[in-house]
DNA sequence: TTGTACGCGTTATCAG
DNA sequence: CTGATAACGCGTACAA
């Protein structure tokens, strides 16, 4: 059997789909036609380019609105070799730290005109090369790494220093990078923190840290260590627990003390974070210990839930949306040729930490 | 003045340009020439095709790797027209609601293939607009948005909606959309938690509640309605408070609270999200009242500093990992075609929460 | 001040 | 199974 379709009918038809709800994207050609110009003029005055007249610029961008214009991003950065976004690598999304810094960059990112890709690796080395491939393989403009809690070298990172793509280290930095690294002065805080501790009268003072391939923990496990010899209290490996610092941990630290000979026990405790400080107090509130006349506490980050417990846990005011702030704005400005972040090792510190000792008293 | 330039010269210099240190890509070119075979070939053979034959896809890997070839996204995205990138647009990125729903998402997201673009509107509609606009121009996959809080109508959801690009509501969602919604059913939590307050022998039941534009407050508000009406008991304006439930959000309410003649005082407080409740907490335990014998709580999300405050605040085990990975897996079946998002107001409705009743005791 | 012409690197189409 | 060729939408020398 055969069907004949008349011209006509077939022409209609054709019509038919060619007027159907345009599936093609506006271009600047059809802003070109509509105008009566060429692309190119479109293109620049698109971008406000101060070589087009005043007047044709003015219709381009009203025409670009009534035909619902929208760039491509794609083509454009294709074109040329930016793509206005910048990846952001970090351990984990769900901390109350790590959420501050994503939340500063964001803001600042948003102000640059910079947009963020965002990925976490979990903690683990794998997950954060194959993040960084991606991120490089979307050719961001420059990359933002908080290092994992295992990574060993940053031979991942190769393709962006081959490239130069600018790469910035945040809070858990690389120590022999050429790169910049925002951080801030985990050693001062630590020991300030531990000095403070032992004003309060704490002579056995416990260490909560993390893994010192991290220069965070390094420093904050190095910061308490100087403090306890300026003051001439010795230093004892039973004192000192390594760990992930999650609340786990700070229940198992509890444990450990509580499992020490009552003339061994700390009569206070340094967590390099405050998670791990709080399930820490509480597994000794929870045994009947008092703090801090038992046992003194002081911790990292000033985390919201240590304004919550009681009694308010002394800690160090890590702002997380500073960090972010100061890194995104780096980058930006070095990507924008204001400054070069490309000087060897080069160090931004904050310094801008404070030690709230909210309700600390003193035992002396 | 005329410079003379020979041949030669000019040949050499070119030459030299060539030979610089490359600043060019690899190229699916360049492996084909290095194979003598097409690019379309090498095209082909690098997603595994499984139209090419298995001895030259695998010598096609091969090179691609001996070359250091990268493939470049922009290209691909501007000739497919997929970008494998999800625009996400939280109102806010530093809760831990949020943080953790962001988690969830980027682990669904890497799961599936694709990358997350986030940014924040910081409760602000404007921010709102312009980041779904840029959005739409980077021309993510896909949109998944929780509405600021003074967010209207979604016009500027528009172009995606015309464009078909999928876009998700989540936790707060739009009414009268015709878009997937993923959210909880916090009318039957509200009714949950407040129920459970009553049981406990609250009779005067305060609420401290959201903006009713947005659903999850106004289903709140509703649920805890309900529930007063179920259970014979009258429903107040004055044991109604709306704020945007920050931590001087709770800390005013407890000055509102304490203000109040002792006789029309709340004995119960349900509270639409844990920081609120729990600055109110606090509040009332500094003016001396004792929780909850005088006034018993229940907050709403499972924070952790719900497990902090003593006693434990009753809440709401609202899981945003959950959230976030449903949304990003409908998301990504949706776009793989395994499903279709487009059912009119298709709401899917987690109904995994669990109501916490930690320390508070009974009353009777 | 504006237009012409070409290429960015990839994928789709069609032809072998 | 593979190759040639034409887009995709934009930016930019160069020319006018």
């Amino acid at each position: 059997m055969h069907f004949f379709i008349s011209e006509k009918l077939f022409f209609f038809g054709l019509q038919a789909i060619i007027n159907m709800p345009e599936d093609r994207e506006i271009t600047i050609y059809d802003i070109a036609k509509h105008l009566n110009i060429s692309a190119a003029t479109v293109s620049r005055g698109l971008k406000n380019n101060p070589m087009i007249s005043k007047n044709t610029r003015k219709k381009i961008v009203e025409a670009a609105k009534e035909l619902g214009y929208q760039s491509n991003t794609f083509a454009s950065s294709l074109r040329s070799r930016q793509t206005h976004t910048l990846g952001v690598l970090v351990p984990r999304l769900n901390s109350h730290f790590m959420s501050s810094v994503l939340a500063g960059m964001e803001k600042a990112a948003n102000r640059n005109g910079y947009n963020l890709i965002i990925a976490q690796s979990l903690e683990d080395v794998e997950k954060e090369k194959a993040n960084a491939a991606t991120m490089f393989n979307k050719r961001v403009d420059g990359l933002l790494i908080s290092l994992a809690y295992n990574t060993q070298d940053i031979n991942h990172l190769e393709p962006f220093f081959n490239r130069k793509i600018p790469v910035v280290f945040f809070d858990r930095v690389y120590a022999h990078s050429n790169s910049t690294s925002i951080v801030i002065d985990n050693y001062g805080a630590a020991y300030k923190v531990t000095t403070h501790l032992i004003e309060q009268g704490c002579r056995r003072i416990m260490h909560l840290g993390g893994n010192v391939l991290r220069n965070v923990y390094k420093d904050r496990l190095e910061g308490y260590r100087q403090a306890l010899k300026d003051h001439g209290l010795p230093y004892s490996d039973k004192l000192y627990l390594t760990s992930t610092l999650s609340e786990d941990a700070g229940t198992e630290a509890a444990r450990y003390i509580l499992e020490l000979p009552q003339k061994e026990r700390p009569n206070g405790v340094f967590s390099a974070n405050d998670t791990a400080a709080i399930y820490c107090m509480i597994g000794l509130k929870t045994a009947g210990l008092r703090i801090p006349e038992d046992v003194a506490f002081a911790g990292f980050n000033n985390d919201p839930i240590s304004k919550v417990i009681e009694p308010n846990l002394t800690t160090v005011d890590y702002s997380g949306n500073n960090i972010g702030e100061t890194a995104i704005t780096n980058l930006a400005n070095h990507l924008q040729g204001v400054n070069n972040l490309y000087m060897t090792n080069n160090i931004i510190l904050r310094s801008d930490l404070i030690v709230r000792a909210s309700s600390l008293k003193n035992k002396s």
